[in-house]
DNA sequence: CTTCCTGCAAACCTTTTGCATGCCT
DNA sequence: AGGCATGCAAAAGGTTTGCAGGAAG
């Protein structure tokens, strides 16, 4: 598991006999290569960089070609921008996502604890665990120090 | 922390000044008593037969109200039956929903690894976490045993 | 009595779909 | 050449909002 990390969205595809035309070529190339997590209305804004033509409805039907493959996953990242979905390369272990709520940035972790976690899940309930989403509300360390900066001037720390 | 598991939403928050109508009772109600996860279009369904009047408006900023202040939590279930996002009252810790991905079936789990989850972000990345949504894609015993029966007799488990 | 909530309907946002055309292999 | 993907526009699904009237404190 894990050694085809490193081949690009579109040769997995390409050995699996799906067609590439040239607007999933940009789509997956920017899945490949982005390092922030991606939703549609990203997506689509830029492809059209690349090319004016490319059209919403096929950012979405690449991207559930995508998720039926099991090659991306959606996030929400807990709704703190709106109700878009958020894609992101399936890596070969689940990791968390964590958000801060004051910045919006988010953060991942890997950690094996999410791997004793599916194992708890099976041993205590019998369900057998196929892949976790794990979204944690945050505080990141820049505006914990913020925060706290804020606190020692009197102001109040509303969630 | 949990000393006041027991109270209604209700009663939380009329402590709070909260105005308190006559359709706000009734989604309150429905959310504290319900075992199972409910949407916006069961929760309408279910107060409109309390209250023929009820209007969809009024369940979503219900919902809004108590989101914001913390009451109940919003999920999404890793979207296995449409969009809709699913509340349920927050309880003293974070949990685990499993959600069987053949039948539907949601199951929950206590499990002290969500604490240590917390405490692994808080060392390793500095995030002060203060919620965390698990929602694991699996397969319930039951389904399991009906996958491996079809398997026996020459059927393949396709996901 | 005032404030805030409600119902209604329309708007809004995100995603999906039908259809005619065009492109990949 | 044939089949599948694309663009377009319209529809669908879920949630939010403006406004006039009504109920709660």
């Amino acid at each position: 598991m894990g050694e085809k990390d490193n081949l690009s969205l579109a040769t997995i595809l390409a050995d699996r006999g799906v067609r590439l035309t040239r607007q999933r070529r940009i789509v997956l190339d920017l899945l490949d290569n982005s390092t922030t997590h991606l939703n549609a209305t990203n997506l689509l804004a830029l492809a059209r960089e690349q090319d004016e033509r490319i059209n919403r409805a096929t950012v979405y039907r690449t991207v559930n070609t995508l998720k039926r493959a099991g090659l991306i996953d959606e996030l929400d990242l807990l709704h703190m921008e709106g109700e878009q979905h958020y894609y992101e390369r399936r890596k070969a272990s689940d990791h968390v996502h964590i958000c801060c709520k004051s910045c919006g940035r988010v953060q991942e972790l890997e950690t094996e604890l999410v791997a004793q976690l599916a194992d708890a899940i099976f041993k205590q309930t019998g369900f057998l665990t196929s892949g976790i989403r794990i979204e944690a509300r945050a505080k990141c360390p820049d505006c914990l120090a913020t925060a706290e900066a804020a606190a020692s001037t009197g102001d109040s720390d509303h969630e």
